[in-house]
DNA sequence: GTTCATCTGTGCCCCTCTCC
DNA sequence: GGAGAGGGGCACAGATGAAC
């Protein structure tokens, strides 16, 4: 019997050689551990230390019974047992556990469990394309534009007071209460994720340097001849976009500098916060609970719920009707092409296809 | 067109903290 | 002291681009 608690350290410590992220290879291990302990306990094991022999097809099996009984989204447990595919393939190369070497069979043994998975896995793949399409097909169309930016709307005149008390500050002493701190970092997040359909990660990875980097730079005009600033999000990026922009006018710069100059300075000053992170909460620490706070504020001003994935689907379908050149300008800033905009932001085919009907 | 690999976002529960 | 806002963390779901 071979334990592997051992490899479940090293696989941390292989995916990070690998430069996965922290936050992925959390979820990543955090599944294995999940199916793992449940496809022990399902087999009547009730040992708390690890070895690869509990690791077996009838245990996966009902691992599979399980997740159909309790109605788990098929997406959900594709990914499980993605990860768990990866973990497997792990232990078997594991330079500590040498099974190769020391457990020829048992080596053996796991090889073949990984194939049957892999096999499962297919299957697994076939179901999720087909809830795709049937999501596609039968999705309604995401809400209009205003509606997306409603809370904005409606919360904006108590958000200008906010900015205005800034602008009599001056550089020193407490200023604002937590509440008013949490109310000024949802408003303008929420103006980034539904005004502007960037992803709350951008807003939450954004640097203070990078907007001191875009805020002293030279101004950008726009056709009308107005001045933006760009802000590079390096630390938040997809396969193929390098970087994340977030583009802002004169009135949203003015703003921005507000709150690094009276918000997040002040706070980092009185609580000795050293992170790299523009957005802050009044306890010094990073405010990353963008989709939370965007459902408070709407919560707290009454309208309907809208989220970030929402308001980007709104946005993508907004653009459709317009000219292919504004769909990429927009796919683009978005970071993501215009293929993937066509193939998983396109929604309302259940009203096209009425359009369709009553123009035959 | 479909599958594979990976990363990110959302919903919810529960605990802590602030303010009246 | 209590109500409710704020925040941490887990489980699940979705997004995204590359490879086949």
């Amino acid at each position: 019997m071979t334990q592997f608690c051992l490899s479940f350290q090293n696989f941390r410590s292989h995916q990070r050689k690998a430069h996965t992220s922290e936050a992925a290879i959390n979820n990543s291990l955090a599944d294995v551990t999940r199916m793992t302990w449940k496809m022990m306990g399902l087999q009547g094991i009730t040992g708390q230390d690890f070895k690869t022999t509990y690791l077996s097809l009838a245990g996966y099996e009902k691992l599979l019974a399980w997740f159909d009984k309790m109605d788990v989204n098929i997406k959900t447990v594709l990914n499980y047992t993605k990860n768990f595919m990866q973990f497997m393939k792990y232990v078997n190369i594991d330079m500590d556990l040498l099974l190769v070497s020391n457990d020829q069979g048992e080596f053996n043994r796991l090889s073949c469990l990984q194939i049957h998975i892999s096999n499962s896995r297919s299957g697994l793949d076939s179901g999720v394309f087909e809830l795709h399409k049937r999501q596609m097909n039968s999705k309604p169309m995401p809400p209009a534009p205003a509606e997306v930016k409603r809370v904005l709307t409606v919360a904006k005149d108590d958000f200008d007071r906010a900015m205005d008390e800034l602008r009599k500050k001056d550089d020193s002493g407490p200023i604002l209460t937590k509440t008013r701190v949490a109310f000024i970092n949802r408003y303008i997040t929420a103006y980034l994720c539904l005004g502007q359909g960037i992803r709350v990660g951008a807003a939450e990875n954004m640097h203070g340097s990078e907007f001191q980097a875009a805020y002293n730079g030279e101004r950008t005009l726009s056709d009308l001849g107005n001045p933006h600033i760009v802000v590079h999000v390096a630390n938040h990026k997809t396969k193929v976009s390098q970087d994340c922009r977030i583009a802002l006018n004169s009135y949203w710069t003015d703003i921005f500098y507000l709150y690094f100059r009276y918000v997040r300075i002040i706070i980092f000053r009185l609580k000795n916060a050293t992170h790299p992170y523009f957005f802050t909460q009044s306890d010094g620490r990073h405010f990353k609970k963008v989709s939370d706070g965007i459902e408070k504020l709407q919560k707290q001003y009454k309208v309907a719920k809208i989220t970030s994935s929402t308001a980007r689907c709104a946005w993508e379908t907004w653009v459709e009707s317009r000219p292919e050149a504004q769909r990429k300008l927009v796919a683009d800033y978005l970071c993501h092409s215009a293929e993937v905009a066509r193939s998983h932001y396109k929604h309302g085919f259940a009203k096209t296809s009425i359009d369709a009907l009553a123009a035959l």
